[in-house]
DNA sequence: AGGAGCTTGTGCATTCGATCACGAAGTCGG
DNA sequence: CCGACTTCGTGATCGAATGCACAAGCTCCT
């Protein structure tokens, strides 16, 4: 996915791509059962809680090193601990928003994140009607002041949920500020200086995939 | 992943998974330059677009059969035509979303579905206070009425952006309705009768995929 | 009409990811 | 202390996906 591995001397192990993206649900599985009071968990159960294959489990934690015990399984805490430090879940990450339309909104309120080692540090609307605004407990400031307020507050990542249309001058914006990884609603192909970590996130094509299968499955019968 | 490939004589071609997941890609990138007039397109130009390779646009078209013209590219109108039939787009279907919080409503005001072959046909919320209320210029219907309400409009594909406690009922209800394709934004597993599609979005995931490659990057300077 | 120049379509090699199967390593009961 | 049992870690295998390279086929110019 374009994840530049940029090969820097990938000190511990190199943890395949697939594997990075099944972490965040072995994680959100484990918080759930420790808050049960579990305190080992086999591949098995964290697979069946995750919805995966249990070999992929083993294999999957193994990249990170060797946290599990024959015979018995995985301490919870101990590998929720390991996690949250490969996932950098441990940083605090601070995080901008950027366009505050409903879908903006609902990321500055969303309460999974400063559960989970990220904090809302800006919000940021080119709407004068909004700048100035509270939103989810924090103001919001003017577009134009991206490069001075995020670098001022130490922003990392940046959410772009702005309209396609500006949201590669926003990008520019980020990246001048010092953001180093971007996950961008916006329909819009996004181009970053290398370097940048880029994602993105499409509502509407993760509807039309379903429309596809959805497609196939009821017989196309003739006459729209 | 996972889209039970149920061998149902598969009429056509198969599309591979990975092609599927392009395809809405290509669309997006397609109706833009039809938008400014263009009549063809060339594989290198639309990989550009789409941010992927050329040869990989080459042969994920040719999944949909022989649409290009050697010496001269695709015609756009027609690619366009073509995909949107495999996507059916052209089925306008009716969709509902269940659970209008922030994200609820950004989904519902989402201006792409309607052009896109989507139509909003009914909310539904648990909260008395949200409910008769319009959004989007649809009513709020109670949650408790999902499957009378749901199954009397046709609708084929659910939404589901609930908390998560609530999104397997929510879901077994979409189910029952006879929805047959669910979106899932509740961080939750949901488990659905063979038959039924599931897809899954969490933001909270992508975000941690980001802080992943980010903690990678900045040097773990010693002291947290 | 004929050849130069593009651009598609696709066989092939390679890389990446998923799954199986089994040895290694631990616990537990007697 | 030992053997039965459980569960991890991983080599090996298989299949999917990617990317290259080139033949096939179309257009346009001369």
């Amino acid at each position: 996915m374009g994840h530049d591995s940029a090969g820097t001397d990938g000190a511990s192990r190199r943890i395949p791509e697939a594997t990075v993206a099944r972490l965040p649900i072995y994680y959100r599985a484990l918080v759930d059962v420790a808050d049960r009071d579990v305190t080992t968990v086999s591949s098995d159960r964290l697979a069946e809680l995750a919805g995966v294959n249990a070999a992929k489990v083993r294999k999957d934690l193994s990249y990170l090193g060797t946290y599990g015990t024959r015979g018995v399984g995985y301490d919870v805490k101990q590998l929720l601990a390991e996690i949250s430090r490969d996932l950098g879940l441990t940083h605090d990450w601070a995080v901008a928003i950027v366009g505050l339309g409903h879908l903006g909104q609902a990321l500055a309120d969303y309460r999974g994140f400063g559960a989970r080692g990220f904090r809302v540090a800006a919000l940021f609307d080119a709407d004068p009607a909004k700048i100035g605004r509270q939103v989810g407990g924090l103001e919001v400031s003017p577009a134009a002041s991206i490069r001075a307020v995020a670098s001022e507050r130490g922003v990392r990542i940046g959410i772009i949920a702005t309209p396609p249309h500006v949201a590669q001058a926003v990008a520019d914006d980020l990246v001048a500020a010092g953001v180093s990884s971007i996950l961008n609603f916006a329909p819009a192909l996004l181009s970053v200086p290398g370097g940048v970590s880029l994602r993105k996130v499409d509502l509407a094509v993760e509807l039309q995939i379903l429309a596809f299968y959805q497609s196939r499955r009821s017989v196309p019968a003739a006459g729209g």
